[in-house]
DNA sequence: GTTATGACTATGG
DNA sequence: GCCATAGCCATAA
């Protein structure tokens, strides 16, 4: 449990694996989905965004980033100061170097029923 | 049940 | 490298 408003199942599973992204590292929507789905929920990249714009801020959101290593869309800022704070590994073009950044996510729990 | 929307991803120019 | 288009899946009205 990340936090009090994470007590949906499918947010709860999300907010968990952007929880275990450790500092200076990040992942990727479609990596967490991925998780998810191998774990037995549904649901695609899309669907985790949505998670994150509904209960994201209880999260370190600005370690979950697009595929391509891009910021999401909804702070880029915040979202790079962050990285720079942390030191995590970034090109030129202001995106993460997935290729030395990318976190290991951990097995997702399993949806009731 | 149908329609519209979204913190996405992959492909083509 | 960037821009535009198509596809995908869950949620909200």
């Amino acid at each position: 449990m990340v936090g009090d408003v994470a007590r949906d199942g499918y947010a709860d599973a999300v907010l968990d694996l952007v929880d275990h992204v450790p500092p200076g590292r990040a992942t990727t929507y479609g990596d967490i989905a991925e998780v998810l789905r191998d774990a037995g929920w549904g649901g695609g990249p899309r669907t985790v965004g949505a998670v994150m714009a509904r209960h994201g801020a209880v999260v370190t959101w600005w370690r979950v980033v697009r595929a391509d290593g891009g910021l999401p869309l909804c702070d880029p800022v915040a979202a790079l100061a962050r990285h720079r704070s942390e030191g995590t590994a970034l090109t030129r073009s202001g995106r993460v170097d997935l290729g030395a950044a990318r976190a290991v996510l951990p097995a997702g729990p399993a949806p009731p029923g």
